[in-house]
DNA sequence: GGGTGGATTGAGACCGGTCTCAAAGGGATT
DNA sequence: AATCCCTTTGAGACCGGTCTCAATCCACCC
């Protein structure tokens, strides 16, 4: 009838009466705060051994108000470019005795609103969010409005005063465009799985901030070169590898297919990869590939792909560098600087279909300024 | 002098004052349970809502016992197996309301029993680790003596009678490894990360249960046919990719050298197909290469690697799920069923060099059984 | 020897919820 | 109208810590 262990834990009380002395004195022996004498202290700390004691860790965050853990709301942790960020935040933050508590929303704003709340109502001390969306903030904004630390990882919001942790990938997105129009390109199609239609900041529903970035880069290489960039060749919201597929089969097609492809991440770039080798297309030699985010295999196929490389783990460690800064009570901090992304460059671009390599760049001057 | 803005959240108490209730019936009436009149009821939530009232989850956690979070303890959340199975359980465990309290350990075991102490002493409502040691499982024990439900993932421990979701890698060992010997491959390479000398169990510092089962199946069909597979052939212990190129050119040297290797997981896999391009190796014409655990890059390099798949995903999520039951209650389970793997061939293996591939199978007939 | 001040100590309130228990309310029954 | 029973209500203890505050010690000094 009576639950047989049902052996509750030991708590102060108890070790104080084990060692004889108040509970004041024994919280503060075992919490390390106050004044104790080391008799005490060693007769507190012996008593504690003997019993096992082991502190209840949400009583104390009761009434001290800090939980020592830190929330951390990504997209997709089995994303590589999250587990490495996640990796990266984990390995910052734990040296600051700062607990970890992960939340998958899947990329949808309404999981990650669901997300932010709990982590809240935990009184986690500061939260990271890889926002989902760049205009339906408000739940972030609460956050910051009830005065707890935020970070943006790898997307920032404009209208959100907070810390982001960013890659700069602006000038690596101009090289990257840059190279391919100097190798003849003018038709290059761009693959993302972010909503969003417009490059334009201020659209209804904007790309988030990187994409956008990325985006933006082509736009400004073609603008520095007097050209426009065709924008029929962005395709977004793409879930999924078959829809990935369709829109590589598509971009290819027609009377003016693409001649080049960008894949906005590596997830992307796998499956644009796998398209263009069941679909019998070369690269380079039929279409170059170009995909942000470095990973180990990019180097492994042939061609290897170039790629724009992102400090994937130094902005989830720099993220978690500076929530756990404002944890401590940091303030007045200087924003984080965008750390910086570069093009490397592999075997998957070469020049457009029917161009002579030595000749590549003639038709881009032939049209320079008009 | 005063700090501007510290408006503390607000309480049930301050919801019960401005609903004009009794403090008990607005907890009831927030709280959902006891018996609350559909007025009390709505004027509570209308007054909470008003004040824009939420829950302090630590608060509950005290005084019910239930945190509402479970922790996960994996080697390295970097490593993609382990973001995949983090992904299904956090997929299984969030259907049940349960947080998720993330700790990396780099696969170090006094990391692993710092992480597995905190999360008790938070109080989170059961447990799920990948087990760094076979044998040092104290704290693990620790957990089970404190009636904390506890699930271990990929690797079982057998001295632990607690449930594990793990793959049943033993077959397709056997498979894999059969494959190889008919196609005359003798001298087969085995490479790993994890820690352990001897594949027999009881040595003082076993490898891991899943290599052990992934090598015991090496032996074992190595035993079939009557043969002995030489142990020299183990590489453990290597972290860093340059150990394990160190490890390739030393496999593939000397005079007896491997005619194929074997990679314990997808990392390792990597370094490998790295190391023999360096080196000017071809795939599967000098060396065959099997990898464990299959990933999206293994279809797309050439050739593609034959793998050993597991349902990664749905060890995690199995884990999730049987962890999810214990926390509500579950008793007297039947015990995990191991997910079953399965050899994918693909292009990386073929006959021993030298060779020809029709009489592949000879050696092996000419020596079945002495 | 009395005084002084800093270090130590213990009692008890408090954090924000849950939950027990006794009292009050409201039908239906007789 | 009195009784019974079930629902609803409020007071207050409690969860396991922290922390305030007054009381007590004790070494040192005049």
């Amino acid at each position: 009838m009576a639950k047989p262990d049902q052996h509750r834990d030991h708590t102060v009380s108890d070790v104080a009466r084990e060692a004889g002395v108040s509970k004041a004195q024994a919280a503060r022996a075992l919490g390390a705060y106050g004044a104790v004498s080391d008799a005490v202290r060693s007769r507190v700390l012996a008593a504690a051994a003997r019993l096992n004691y082991r502190p209840n860790l949400p009583a104390r965050a009761l009434n001290t108000g800090r939980s020592h853990s830190v929330g951390v709301v990504v997209g997709d942790i089995e994303n590589p470019y999250f587990s490495l960020a996640t990796r990266g935040i984990s390995d910052a933050v734990e040296r600051s005795g700062l607990g970890l508590v992960l939340a998958n929303t899947g990329e949808r704003v309404e999981a990650e609103r669901r997300a932010v709340e709990m982590l809240m109502d935990q009184r986690v001390d500061g939260l990271i969010v890889a926002p989902a969306s760049t205009t339906e903030t408000a739940h972030l904004q609460a956050v910051v409005d009830a005065g707890r630390p935020l970070v943006l990882l790898d997307r920032a919001v404009p209208q959100l005063a907070v810390d982001a942790a960013v890659a700069d990938i602006g000038p690596a997105a101009r090289d990257a465009a840059d190279r391919l129009l100097s190798l003849g390109h003018r038709r290059i199609g761009y693959i993302t799985t972010a909503d969003g239609d417009d490059p334009n900041p201020g659209s209804p529903a904007p790309l988030p901030s990187p994409v956008a970035a990325r985006v933006a880069g082509v736009v400004d290489a073609f603008a520095t070169h007097g050209l426009t960039w065709d924008r029929s060749l962005l395709r977004s919201g793409l879930r999924g590898e078959a829809r990935i597929e369709a829109a590589v089969a598509d971009l290819l097609a027609g009377p003016a297919p693409a001649t080049a492809l960008i894949a906005s991440d590596s997830l992307i770039g796998l499956a644009v990869v796998g398209a263009l080798q069941e679909q019998g297309r070369r690269i380079p030699e039929d279409v170059s590939v170009l995909m942000y985010d470095d990973q180990p295999w990019a180097r492994l196929v042939s061609p290897p792909i170039t790629v724009v490389a992102q400090p994937t783990y130094d902005i989830g460690h720099a993220a978690g560098t500076r929530l756990a800064a404002l944890v401590e009570g940091a303030v007045q901090t200087a924003p984080l600087d965008p750390l910086p992304a570069r093009l490397i460059e592999r075997g998957s671009i070469g020049p457009v279909p029917g161009t002579p390599e030595d000749r590549a760049g003639s038709p881009l001057h032939a049209r320079v300024r008009s």
